[in-house]
DNA sequence: CGACTTTGACCCGCGC
DNA sequence: GCGCGGGTCAAAGTCG
């Protein structure tokens, strides 16, 4: 085995540590809520914990966290409206945000980004090409009253140069756009496989250039095209790592699984020359867990950096995914 | 020549 | 109703 750049081999025997992860907490300042809120069972329907993952990724749980202050803007305010998010950065550790006050809340914020995300991906291309505006229109309209589920979001926090980080997957890109309050723009890209409607946005940090956001949505109904390094594969699959044997193909593993592999092996490969790391967290559901309910209601100071609006799009509608 | 990127235009939802 | 911003389209350009 290649355990250089076998992440199972490094979480195994506790090599990787903060020098090579430095995106981990310098002083162990997550919460197991954190990561419970994200792997949570009964939330998801699996059995991940914070242990199996901390112990992935040579990472402590106590119930410290940090505090970081920023002034409140606009972003702010739309991460508030948006719903909860813990999120796993550099410095601050866990960014947790669960200022809903109640999950029907949380549950309109869902509603409303399916209709805001809409748009033309529940149009048919031929309305638009034939010019029958009006028959369009009339379509567009009946097609907006259908709900479709929304796929699931992950956000990764890179620390790279590059912008458009290999993932061994293929990306076209389709489109860029300036982002708001930033001299970064934002890229879009879609998987180039047939049928498979994957896509991913990738933007840089205005607050820390050095960090990439990569954003990706739906998962690959393919094999990845260019296996880079299998390790992880099975990594994300393995019952030892992500608990139960019992659960079935569900997410989240399957999507990791899928998402992940030459991701984390790309920084894994490249953490020594690039200090190049990734991860993220996020999570709509901590507002239905009443511990961290409580536990977020004594954190209301909490207070998160500007991200542009692009994080508070991180909210999967993961409920539709669990298993039946 | 095909695959991919660039970039201005367009559509849509939302807030005021 | 209007303007803004996010997301997407698609023609033109670029590259190997």
């Amino acid at each position: 085995m290649d355990n250089d750049k076998d992440p199972f081999y490094y979480s195994n025997h506790h090599e990787l540590n903060h020098s090579s992860f430095p995106f981990f907490m310098d002083n162990h300042q997550s919460t197991p809520q954190n990561f419970q809120g994200f792997f949570d069972p009964s939330l998801h329907g699996n059995s991940m914990d914070c242990n199996t993952l901390s112990i992935a990724f040579d990472l402590s749980c106590n119930s410290t966290s940090e505090v970081i202050s920023s002034p409140i803007d606009e972003n702010y305010k739309k991460h508030i409206s948006a719903g909860d998010l813990t999120m796993i950065s550099e410095n601050q550790s866990i960014l947790n945000s669960s200022l809903s006050s109640s999950s029907n809340e949380a549950d309109q914020v869902v509603t409303e980004e399916d209709s805001a995300k809409s748009k033309k991906d529940k149009q048919p291309k031929e309305c638009e090409e034939d010019g029958d505006h009006e028959k369009s229109k009339k379509e567009n309209k009946a097609k907006k009253k259908e709900k479709k589920a929304r796929e699931p979001r992950f956000a990764f926090l890179t620390k790279s140069e590059v912008d458009h980080l290999e993932d061994g997957y293929r990306w076209r890109k389709y489109g860029q756009k300036a982002v708001k309050n930033s001299p970064y723009p934002r890229s879009y890209y879609r998987c180039t496989t047939q049928k498979c409607n994957v896509k991913k946005r990738v933007e840089r940090s205005f607050e820390d250039p050095n960090t990439v956001i990569t954003t990706y949505e739906g998962q690959h109904n393919h094999h990845c095209p260019t296996t880079l390094r299998g390790n992880a594969v099975t990594m994300f699959s393995s019952p030892s790592l992500f608990g139960s044997t019992s659960i079935g193909p569900s997410f989240p593993q399957d999507f990791l699984a899928q998402l992940l592999p030459s991701y984390i092996n790309q920084n894994l490969r490249n953490h020594n020359d690039q200090n190049q790391n990734t991860m993220l967290f996020h999570n709509q559901n901590l507002v239905h867990n009443p511990q961290l309910q409580l536990q977020n209601q004594q954190q209301q100071q909490l207070q998160f950096p500007r991200d542009n609006g692009l994080l508070q799009d991180l909210l999967p509608s993961f409920q539709g995914r669990q298993e039946p």
